[in-house]
DNA sequence: TAGATTGTTAATCGATTAACAATC
DNA sequence: TAGATTGTTAATCGATTAACAATC
């Protein structure tokens, strides 16, 4: 069910002028924007080179992993060396696409609207919210700068000035219904704070932003992990443990 | 690199009164709070029944999928028939441990940390934030209803009062340090909103939050459409052409 | 040069899916 | 009963890793 890998990409490894598309799994493309923080920290710093074992360490990734992945798109080290964070630092910026700036509405200013247009960490990495759309504008029709208007007016609003990403920070039942609108009106990408898998049509992104998913996710190991402190043995655990309720699984 | 699967989960079958563990791969558990969510939902809008088909077409994910992944953790369908909503609801809030609640503490208390200290979502989710600290607390000591303490207060406070969760919200430059803090005062799993990858022993959980990392996967994918879109033939494409500059990908 | 580290291949490991017997 | 759908197996597919020749 799973888009896996894309044939859009370029040549690893360009032989006689043909460029040979080839697949790049998508668990890759999502691990380069760490690779790409990371190395940005470093050139901060002053790091000149560093090598995959090194990049691996911070990241909690296999060296020959960070090798294979960067091997997709072009030879950027030197055997014996490592990588210049120079030069895979900007590498990484034109792979990703981030020598330009995006343009992002946000639909919904409530307060989960409000605290993503308050976020410091968009506009230093070359994301601007150009404008934010509600059902009930605030009267002073701005929010930290940005315009907030009528969501009425979104699609007039986009057909005029086009965006390329479009942020949904609405209720639940409200959602699907966003995400079309953006899809008809021309985004390719959106930034999912609502808590529902939206559906898109197969050439549109989404990703999904969801700290509740990620907490309870965590709590199964928590509950899991207290149960096995708990049971005595295999044996005489009970037959549904999982149904058992878990005692505080912290003590200092 | 990535811890596979752990082998603390229960019996999927318990034949004979003996608990067989079974390791459950970790992208199955990270699935299974999406399943809770959208069943929840169907409890709320109504519904009763529900089949694996049509869990898969609401979540993206294939039928069998879906199956195979309840089939970790027992049989919790009827054939013929499907899933009772009720009674899978509550089998994934056992297996997910959301049947108590959470207490987490947040640390840092500027921008970010007062956005995530207003999220409406996780109360009714059962995680309760139960107190902030921040280098520099604000006199009022509170915010919305929590505490907020100089984070010099973190250690003999959790130490007389634990907590299951720690969430980061600090700088990058002082992230790591609040995580070895919060690890070594006994919390079991880490929220981080820090841009960095948080360093954790083995058993410590912890998940990502980053809007600006799922932003630049997407933009990956915008730019290379827009690359293929302008492409005429892919022999003429360019040598690198990952270095070449994208147009605006947008257009209704 | 000797030492180090890349880029890449091939093997291993793990996850997904199709298919179907069991059964409601 | 006939129809539908689960639970599970086996096959397929894909991702990760170890290992090493190439080479800086």
């Amino acid at each position: 069910m799973h888009i896996r890998k894309l044939a859009i990409g370029p040549s690893p490894a360009p032989s006689g002028g043909v460029i040979v598309p080839l697949e790049i799994p998508e668990v890759v493309i999502d691990r380069l924007p760490t690779y790409y923080r990371l190395l940005s920290r470093l050139q901060e710093e002053g790091s000149t080179v560093v090598s995959s074992q090194e990049l691996g360490q911070a990241l909690n990734v296999t060296p020959a992993q960070i090798r294979k992945d960067l091997s997709y798109f072009g030879r950027f080290g030197k055997q014996g060396r490592g990588y210049s964070v120079e030069r895979l630092t900007e590498e990484l910026r034109l792979i990703l696409g981030l020598t330009r700036r995006w343009r992002m509405v946000l639909v919904g200013a409530g307060h989960l609207g409000r605290a993503i247009a308050s976020y410091r960490g968009f506009e230093p990495q070359g994301f601007d919210i150009v404008a934010a759309y509600d059902i009930y504008p605030d009267e002073s029709g701005e929010l930290l700068g940005i315009p907030v208007r009528d969501v009425a007016n979104l699609e007039a609003d986009l057909a005029a000035d086009p965006v390329d990403i479009g942020i949904v920070a609405v209720p639940a039942g409200q959602a699907q219904a966003v995400v079309d609108r953006l899809v008809r009106v021309g985004v390719s990408a959106i930034l999912n704070y609502a808590p529902i898998a939206a559906q898109v049509p197969p050439h549109i992104e989404v990703r999904q932003i969801d700290p509740v998913l990620a907490l309870q996710g965590m709590t199964y190991h928590l509950q899991h992990r207290a149960l096995s402190a708990t049971a005595p043995t295999a044996t005489t655990a009970p037959t549904a443990p999982v149904a058992t309720p878990a005692p505080a699984p912290v003590t200092p």
